[in-house]
DNA sequence: TCCCATTGCATAGATTTCTAAGTATTATCC
DNA sequence: GGATAATACTTAGAAATCTATGCAATGGGA
């Protein structure tokens, strides 16, 4: 992913300049996370696909593909790729369910409960990066008004 | 895109828990506002990948490919297929340079400046409808903060 | 002036994501 | 108990993105 050149913000009100678009804010800050994250991940051969499924897999283990999706949020043939890529790296193992022979769970494998505790320091240090030089009031401001954005904009259905 | 179901916050400060994390915040609210917009700029034909060139070219018209790739954020190759797109679709015409016939400089048609209006106003929409119930002081933090992370995360090289 | 590096764009191929439709298993209802 | 619906996953195909490489035009130095 490429870094962005930042536009001016050209002050004209009736043209929504980019910079002062919340949205626009939030793309630019999840790209900057997005790169940092690939980019200290790739080492340990961990895509940054992979990574979504991980972090909800060392939480709970065992899930199944559809219960996976819906907590990672994408749509179930992507989990599908996912997790084969999963499989082909040894970090997972697909086990059809012996109650309900559609389900699939999905279980880690000991190399990715290994990954564990590295890849979540990774992470952690990613979040300290970001959060430098903010104070506690500020983030906690930050994390209140972005929480409600998303909750306002999950409930509009169309 | 899906819409994602939310894991409870475990509590636990050792596993780093999403819920708390800016990054995934961050990643939350870019999906919902991604979401959104594609939904409501779809009706006029226009795709997410077009919507981020259009919006630059609203502001600068004639730009090359290169600065386009820049501002816009993306790799070249990719721009390359963007704007074929929409070239197909109406909204661009491509010129080659006469000055320096490598550069290709694009121009929107007329169709792609009548929508500019109307998909401004989609923008603005979205940003209202998400920033709704917050005040003005909190969402100046946010601002504040979103830059920060932004600029904090996009000055480390590895 | 001519060679070679640089610049601007394009192509090739892989990956990741989506929507739409298909298959296998289980549950429901008469 | 058997037809039908619902559920869980998979496949197929398109779009968008990346990295690596190629091609054409330009510029700079001997």
């Amino acid at each position: 992913m490429p870094r962005k050149i930042r536009q001016r913000n050209t002050g004209d009100a009736a043209d929504f300049p980019p910079p002062t678009s919340s949205g626009y804010l939030v793309r630019d800050a999840h790209r900057a996370f997005q790169r940092l994250l690939e980019r200290r991940i790739a080492p340990y051969g961990v895509t940054r696909g992979q990574w979504y499924f991980l972090r909800v897999l060392w939480t709970t283990d065992g899930l199944s593909q559809r219960e996976l999706s819906a907590r990672v949020g994408m749509m179930e043939p992507t989990t599908v790729i996912a997790l084969r890529s999963m499989e082909r790296s040894g970090l997972i193992r697909r086990v059809r369910a012996r109650d309900d022979r559609r389900r699939v769970q999905v279980f880690l494998t000991a190399k990715a409960k290994r990954l564990r505790a590295e890849l979540l320091g990774v992470a952690r240090r990613i979040t300290e990066e970001a959060e430098h030089g903010l104070a506690i009031g500020e983030l906690s401001v930050f994390r209140r008004v972005i929480t409600r954005m998303t909750a306002n904009l999950d409930q509009i259905e169309k």
